[in-house]
DNA sequence: CACAATTAAATCGTACACGATATAAAAATG
DNA sequence: CATTTTTATATCGTGTACGATTTAATTGTG
């Protein structure tokens, strides 16, 4: 009994990554009130979040954060900066790099998103220890499965 | 100390979220190439799951076991249909219900599919352990979310 | 039974998400 | 120093996702 039989991996494997992926979609329709009061989508937030921790960043340096590609961040950034809530530059010392900075919009816009990790902490109804414990593990089989991903 | 602090809803909230949404992402990237070999997408793949385990599901049914809307499975299903893995046809009994049958080529999938699960969960680098209660509380969090959202 | 209300899909518009490719700038190499 | 290679973004095509609306069929009610 304690191997891992063919039944087990298969129920498994089927609904961890669903659970993911559905749990996914909970946290947005969470997220979704909140931020459309903000006028931000749940990425967007996630770039705001970044930027309110680092202002000035690169396309690059925020991808490798969010693990996004340009191909996703380019048109998210350029609908932030039509929003008012950032602007994008080319670095004089590099033009091949485009800097990101928030607007004084954008740094105003952290206030009013003060409220929303409490919200969506509290529509978790976990505790403490659960989701701290959740996150770790969560953590480590991501960057397991990055790692798994590169060699191929 | 044991009363949550802001600082530490701040931290876990955050990166609670991003670590679901980062490990989604993870995931799709080990499933790419085993489902590129079956011409399927990940979501394609769930929806096959599902027939799998029951055929002939009208859209409906198959939305709410994956938490879908017509809107996302009804071009999704036309690609299933036009690759030739299922057919759709409205219900005689109920015109305005769709049924979603496999077709043999759909039948024949799942043995091609056969080793996917065991693959991925090789990826994912977690005992079984933890994979269960990763699991648990996943759905436990998503179905407290859901709820939530659903009173707004 | 007529007519309103509900239900099931489909359609449309907006926004990710990524692989493949393109473009331009910087770095590395001979 | 000229040329190749690498690097940073941007563009394009395909495929989710979902809210709002539409259409057609069924159900509920007077």
């Amino acid at each position: 009994m304690e191997d891992t039989s063919k039944d087990d991996l298969l129920q498994l494997e089927q609904f961890l990554c669903f659970s993911i992926y559905s749990a996914g979609h909970a946290f947005n329709r969470v997220y979704k009130p909140l931020l459309d009061k903000l006028g931000l989508t749940y990425p967007q937030y996630l770039v705001m979040v970044t930027l309110w921790q680092q202002d000035n960043q690169s396309v690059r340096s925020i991808g490798e954060k969010l693990y996004l590609e340009s191909s996703t961040l380019t048109p998210l950034l350029k609908r932030l900066e039509a929003h008012g809530f950032v602007s994008r530059k080319r670095d004089p010392e590099d033009e091949r790099s485009v800097r990101v900075r928030l607007t004084d919009a954008g740094k105003a816009l952290r206030e009013a998103a003060e409220d929303v990790p409490a919200c969506i902490w509290q529509a978790t109804g976990l505790d403490l220890e659960t989701a701290k414990r959740l996150n770790r593990d969560l953590r480590a089989m991501r960057d397991h499965m990055d790692a798994v991903a590169e060699k191929l």
